[in-house]
DNA sequence: ATACTGCTAGAGCGATCTATCCAATCGCAG
DNA sequence: CTGCGATTGGATAGATCGCTCTAGCAGTAT
């Protein structure tokens, strides 16, 4: 049985309960979102305040780096809970198993609602933000590395547990996170959920193979 | 016999012969690197007019409606090099036949030494910028799909020449598309040609698939 | 009450951005 | 040559950018 939750972010775990979450999470929310949308440049301070209904003081004094600051805050902060996401699928409860054949279909078929959902506008938090900057700053690009690396290797240790062998389990993981990602991109500019369905078929037969030769 | 091509764009067909391409070209061509790498938003109108050597008043000469209609201009010219880059590795000469697989090994081979040639700047023209616009102005998100889209057709029409059914030759091209463009993202932040190593690999064995169930 | 700390609130600065406007210059046809 | 449209060069407007600064607020400890 797969976990039965959407692609969405869960709510901040430093969240007041059942208060609205603080001023640096409700920033960094907003950052997030505006900045997977439109891009790093193209997301103004303002706008980002604006929409966290927070305060332009509050901004420099979580964040006395700036903007630069703000941006590698919200690549990890997303980096976590995209990481968060695909451990709900790939990793098991106690003691269960997981099949990776139906995590990497649900994966994907959920993807694909959750962008069509959004008009296609919410894919991936940091894949927009990575290509912008992975040529122009250097901790941010970091950021984003150490972000997708902990995606890689939670996929990759879910295949080895399932009996994939250890260097075919990282290639599995590499091309999913491609499948994945280069669907978003597709499905986003064509404004159409059929390349996350064709990609989701596709790894998930990927996946079948390894499993079959191990 | 694959062509020995780089995935470098050729010189524009509109540009003088023997003399440097026109200020129109040189505009556009700044303009594709510069949005490349550092995305539309990121890229000031300046720094592509000192990049082409072109001055101020003939931008708003050459592209009455401004940035806007100048990256539009931008992701046409670069979804039509790269589509006719595209068709060099699986588009054959006269009266020749094409092997997908190995054109397939070929052009991701060529992008994987192209990206870590540049010191991982230059990938895909359009993808930072889709990415950034796709859910902000339409005519630059219909440009890019236009261009994702000739890709697509190209390598769709590869296959079903090559004997693959043609729902399955455009599943095909959206795998590759989709594993190329990943592949591009990863490799770009990671800093690493691995990825483009990994994604050649898988997507070379899907094509091989589809041609022995054909 | 007083003092201290963490946070809020916004005015406003210098820099930079896109875009407009116009005069100077070029290339070529008559 | 003369005339004329196409192109160039730049000054500058008007808006927006990221950011700094200071003043004031609430809550807690003393």
């Amino acid at each position: 049985m797969l976990p039965v939750m959407s692609l969405r972010k869960p709510a901040p775990a430093t969240a007041t309960p059942g208060d609205r979450p603080g001023t640096r999470d409700r920033i960094l929310d907003a950052s997030a979102e505006l900045f997977g949308r439109q891009g790093f440049t193209g997301t103004g301070i303002k706008s980002i305040l604006a929409a966290s209904e927070a305060p332009f003081g509050s901004l420099y004094h979580f964040f006395p780096g700036g903007k630069d600051e703000l941006g590698a805050a919200s690549i990890r902060r997303s980096g976590i809970g995209y990481r968060q996401l695909v451990e709900a699928f790939f990793v098991p409860g106690e003691g269960g198993v997981v099949d990776v054949v139906g995590a990497t279909t649900a994966f994907f078929t959920g993807a694909a609602e959750m962008i069509a959902s959004t008009d296609y506008a919410d894919a991936c938090p940091i894949a927009t933000i990575a290509l912008e900057i992975a040529s122009v700053s250097e901790p941010m690009r970091e950021a984003a590395a150490e972000a997708f690396e902990s995606w890689l290797t939670v996929l990759q240790s879910a295949f080895a547990t399932a009996g994939v062998g250890q260097v075919r389990s990282r290639e599995l993981a590499v091309e999913l996170f491609c499948a994945i990602e280069g669907a978003f991109l597709l499905s986003r500019t064509l404004r159409s959920p059929d390349p996350i369905r064709i990609a989701g078929l596709a790894a998930a037969s990927s996946v079948a193979d390894a499993l079959r030769s191990s």
